[in-house]
Order: C-alpha cells, then sequence, then structure tokens
DNA sequence: GCTCATTAATAAATCGTTTTATTTGGAATA
DNA sequence: TATTCCAAATAAAACGATTTATTAATGAGC
C-alpha cells in the first residue's frame, strides 16, 4: 500500500482566457459570424467554403478557446436541452437513488438539470413548476410529488398516482409487491402481521396499503385495526416508524411481524421492537420496502421488497425525452410499470408459535 | 386515523394557456415593450408613468399568464443566477447531504443549480466545468472533487485541498477532528488502534489519515503497519470497508478499535468484524465518521465524528453567492474551516484489557 | 411668445447566437 | 456578348427580453 505524494495539485489541464464571442472570433479571422457558425456547427450549407478556410476556423476557434454561449443559442433555436426535477427534498435517499437514475440517462444524452425541492409545502408545490418553465425548462420529472399545475408541457412523475392529461406516470406494481410481501411472510407461517403504513404526503401511501390489505385477505389474513400503525410528521428519519411500532406495540395486541412501509421505518421498527425486548427476527419478522443502501448493511441485514429507484429514474427520463423528440405522434402512455423484488436477508424467519 | 378520499387528483390551481412574449403583452395593450418592460420590474424610470396605466400593465399580465423567458433576460443582463454543482455521484449520501445544503440556501436566493457527476473519471472532471461554463453558470461547487482546469470563475470546493487562485476551500477541521476520534478512544483505553483509509480519490483521505497518525502520536500511540486498511474500488457501499476489515484481521494482529474513513465503511467493519465472532463494541470499538443518516439508527449505533455536511454545503453557496455580489473586493479567505463534534452512541465501549 | 421642464411614452440598440436571404466576382454556357 | 450558374461569403432578421436615447405634448415661468 503506497501513500503516495500528498496533497498534489495537478498543473490544469485546461487554460482559460476570457470568454470570447462569435462575433469577435469572426472578426479576428476577417470573416463574418455567419460562415463561422455554418461551419462550426457543421451546416450542410457550409460544404461550399473550402477546406483551407474551413480549418483556419476550427483551429482559431481552438486556440481562442471559444465556447458557444448556450443562452443565446437556446433563445434563438427554441431548445434549451434542459429538464426540470422537483423532488421532496435531497436528503432521503430515495429521491437521491431517483435523481441518480435521472442524471445516468441525461447526460447521456446531452441534457442537464435543475433540481428543486417541495418540502411538501403547498406554495412551493405550486410556484416550482412556474419558476422551471420561466427559466424554459423543456420538461419537467416529478418525483414522489403531486401535480398541482395544469401542464403546459411534459410531465413524468415517478410514483405518481393521478391521472392527468399529459402526465405519464412512472410506479411500482403495487398489487405484484404486496403478494411478495405478504407471500414470503404468510409462507413463514406468519399470520397475525402489523402494517405500518405511510405518511399522508406519500404518493404510494394508500395504493401500497390497499394492496397489502387485498394480497392478505386473498390468504385469509385480516389486519387488525390494532395493528396498522401510521408514519406521523415530516422527518425522513427512522424516529417515525419508530413512534408507529411503538404504539402498535402499546395496544398490546400480539403480532408476529410487521411489513414497514419502507426501508427507513422499517429500521426504526426494529428498534422499538428490541427495546421492548423482542428480538427480530426470532420474536417478530420485520419486512421493508425500497431496498436503500442501508438496507444491506443494517443489522439485522433487512429482507425487503426492491423498489428499482434507479431504473425508475432512468425510465422516466427516457420516457421524457422520447416525449420531447417525437413531437406529437408519441401519445405515449399514461401509466409505465416497473416491477418489485423480494430481497431476503436477515429481519425475517419463521413464525414463533404464539 | 382516518383513512381519507383515495386517489384525489386536486384540481390543477394554476391555469396555463401558451405561453405569451412581452412583445405580443404590449401588442395587447397597445403599448410598447418598453413600457411594459419598465413597469413590471418597478424601474425608477417608471414613476413617470400614471397608475392608472400601471394597472392596466399588471393586470394584463396576471391574466395573460405573462411569464418573461429567463433565457432572453439573462442574455441580455448578463446574469443567469445559475451555479453549476459537480459531485463524485448522487447515490452516496455525503453528496446528496451537501447538495441538500447548497439548496436551501441557493433557494432563499433565487438562485437554482445544475448539478453534473463526475463518476471519477478524468475525462469527465476536466469536461463538466466546460459545458457548465457554456451554460453560463456564475460559478461552480465542487464537492470532493478534484479541480483540474484553471478557474475562469468564482469557486467553492467542499472538501478540497489544492491551494488555487481563485478557489475558496471549505474544509472540516481536521487535526480537530482526529483529536476528538483517538481523544474519546484512548479515554475509554484502547492503545492498539486500527485505522482505515479512504480510497486515494477523496480528497480527505491523506489529510484525515495523517491527523490520526498524529494525533495518535500525541498520545504516544503508534499506529501499527498492519492495522492501516486501504479502501479500495468504486463502491460507495459498505463492501469496501468490511474488505478492507478482513484484510486487517487477517494480519492476526490484535486491537482493540478501530477508526473508519466514514461511517459507511465503520458499518462495514463492525459486519466483518460480528462475522468472526467478535462483538462490537464488547470486543472491538468501532468510530465512524460523517454522521450520515443511517449512523443513528445503525445496530449498534454508531458513535462517530459528525461533519457538518449540510452546513458545508449552505456555506459554500453563501460563500459563493457572496463572491458573486460582492465583486472584486471580496478577496475572499482561500479556506473556511468547520467544527467536528464527536457524537457518542454505542459502537464504542471500554477497552478490553489484551 | 419664447424657453424650459415635466410627463408619458417610444424607437432603436443590445446581449450572442442561428438562419434566411442576398451579394459578389468569376467561370461556363449559349 | 449577354446570360446563367456556382463558389464563397455576407447582411440582416430573428429569438425575447433590457436599457439608452429620443420624441411629442403639455404646462409653467418670465
Amino acid at each position: 500500500m503506497t501513500l503516495g505524494p500528498k496533497n498534489v495539485t495537478r498543473p490544469p489541464v485546461v487554460k482559460s482566457g476570457a470568454a470570447i464571442s462569435l462575433k469577435q472570433l469572426a472578426a479576428h479571422l476577417e470573416l463574418s459570424p455567419t460562415t463561422l457558425s455554418l461551419v462550426l456547427n457543421y451546416a450542410p450549407s457550409a460544404n461550399s467554403i473550402p477546406q483551407e478556410t474551413k480549418d483556419r476556423i476550427f483551429s482559431a476557434a481552438r486556440e481562442l478557446n471559444y465556447r458557444p454561449n448556450y443562452l443565446a443559442r437556446s433563445l434563438r433555436v427554441q431548445r434549451t436541452h434542459t429538464l426540470g426535477v422537483i423532488v421532496p427534498e435531497l436528503s432521503d435517499g430515495y429521491s437521491a437513488m431517483v435523481l441518480n437514475g435521472v442524471e445516468s440517462e441525461l447526460s447521456k444524452q446531452g441534457f442537464f438539470y435543475l433540481t428543486a425541492s417541495h418540502l411538501h409545502r403547498d406554495d412551493l408545490l405550486e410556484k416550482l413548476p412556474q419558476v422551471l418553465i420561466e427559466r424554459q425548462v423543456e420538461g419537467i420529472i416529478a418525483v414522489d410529488t403531486p401535480i398541482r399545475f395544469e401542464p403546459s408541457l411534459p410531465i413524468v412523475n415517478v410514483s405518481g398516482h393521478q391521472e392527468i392529461e399529459g402526465v405519464t406516470n412512472v410506479i411500482l406494481n403495487h398489487q405484484h409487491a404486496a403478494e411478495l410481501g405478504i407471500g414470503h411472510l404468510y409462507d413463514l407461517g406468519h399470520r397475525r402481521i402489523a402494517v405500518i403504513k405511510g405518511q399522508t404526503f406519500s404518493s404510494d401511501t394508500e395504493i401500497r396499503f390497499d394492496s397489502i390489505l387485498k394480497a392478505a385477505r386473498k390468504r385469509n389474513i385480516s389486519i387488525d385495526r390494532n395493528l396498522r400503525g401510521q408514519m406521523e410528521g415530516e422527518s425522513p428519519s427512522p424516529e417515525v416508524g419508530y413512534h408507529a411500532t411503538k404504539k402498535i406495540i402499546a395496544t398490546g395486541e400480539k403480532f408476529t411481524a410487521l411489513f414497514a412501509f419502507n426501508d427507513v421505518s422499517a429500521i426504526g421498527a426494529i428498534r422499538a421492537l428490541e427495546e421492548m425486548g423482542l428480538s427480530v427476527p426470532a420474536d417478530v419478522s420485520v419486512l421493508g420496502f425500497d431496498d436503500i443502501y442501508a438496507a444491506a448493511f443494517h443489522n439485522p441485514a433487512l429482507t425487503t421488497i426492491r423498489q428499482p429507484l434507479f431504473e425508475m429514474g432512468s425510465l422516466a427520463a427516457k420516457t421524457l425525452l422520447n416525449k420531447l423528440a417525437g413531437k406529437k405522434n408519441g401519445s405515449s402512455k399514461a401509466v409505465l410499470n416497473v416491477e418489485p423484488t423480494l430481497i431476503v436477508r436477515q429481519s425475517t424467519a419463521k413464525a414463533k408459535i404464539l
């Protein structure tokens, strides 16, 4: 293991020099801006221009480090190659993962994006799309965010469940997810299952809960009223899962498994259970949702329903870019489904006989 | 707990209507664009214009939903109110936290930002600043990212350690951090301490390691060569900490405490230790770094050196905006220090007698 | 009745590109 | 010799705003 030279400051590779405009470059070459523009953009009409002139232009552009002003170009060609992305907030792992997928796709296609967080605030939910539109984004990707405006440009909503003209929703197959989760617990012998429901502001809250109830009913399991927890508060920390679980325990109702709304709340739930002297998974199995990074390395490692968040992000981006490319003709689906996966780790085990 | 109506699609609040330009609005009012511009921007020279006319303008703008085109305005006034932010990647919690702080400050001041990930790739490290500059960002915030270009605009580097003209580095007081960490372990009686060193591409790797050695030496502790682990590979998962720890254990050299490069690697380290039948903290104390969300809810909860990542992000943003505002005069410090905090949780305990 | 200031507005230039339409000089054609 | 065509380039308009300079009409002061 070599330590290597420390605090190396590599010589910068790119020389700077004040920005130079096309007009200045043209003056320098004693040519018109038109000619330079045609040549530099490989316009078809530039093939009447002799190679020698082209070479002069290219090499001067390189030497004087000419960089076209994207603002001016965008204004003229009416395309910004920029999207807006609206998320609840950046800190919660979920958004960051989706964003990661979005970025990976956009960067492939030369697009950039402006990020904005709405923090669940109504005023921002209304204002942010407006200011993004002022900034001439070509489309908007919303992540777990309610649409409070009439879309005047293409929109893809990750985990959106509203049916709105012009909005494509990228959503998880929740029925399948619930089948996987409840099926897994059922197969392990669990019959008394607690469920933690998400915050009211999460788009997936209702459908996830309903799907779970349905999957349970299918197996003749009913989720006792006392075993239904509710996540409350804004915090994106495990605390909300912790408190919800404490409340369930306080009812005295017995259960052998707990299906959390997501991994973060599952982690809080485990803490609450262990504080009460209950061991996971020996006494109670805990099932998470999402499969965030922390899930695999929690102790015990979380069994969870994986949402392909990165893929959902890149799918959203891909879809939006397609919408932009295929003007009009791409009537584009209103819903795109992605499939969940059951990831079995250490937080679930055979049910204890009550 | 009420379930509430499901799948509510609230009526959109903002009506759309195709975008209208200033010129069109002016035509509609039978006034010149100049007049509208002066009035709408509250220009001083507009106070000769009678209130009645102003009212007509304002109400027409509202009714026809006039939104100034930010591109056109930016081009004219030569300000974009946009920054570029370059991060290694988005998924790793660290960048997301810093970004969160950046955003919170920028949104206060009406700025937006374009995010770009360099993925530790040399070509991107050189290209990204260029394309951001083409897009007329007014400054760049780099996060844990080496500067490979001569700065032609204001730059703030979070966790940067290169001394470059025009670049302000926001850095943690590593000497203090090391004192806190080693001091804590020392006070618990630990004398044989393993240290996991960061990946070579992390800006903080060298200084953090050196500071730790120095703090140890000050207490007459030397860190055995066999107890120096190295994180290897690109992955932002705990796996790299896991493997580094396995290697240390394999040397057979005994130790009672381990100081990890960060929380993610600390989590991997704990897994490796437990796999070898060593209990944390009973047999080995593990100390993390950063205090990411997962730290508090890991099992055992991580004792860690907290970096105020959110604050570092907002400080970086604030500093950059100040640089932009105070043209020339703000000779602006080259280094801004922020202070670490020791957060004691459950992963450290009194040293076992060897 | 003349000058000057004020009010209410506008024309035109500008930001840095792209694009359409036009010009220029020479060579080929009839 | 006049016409047409082509190569090589340019002028000017446009994108949608802001800003500087200018105008036209009115009223005040002497």
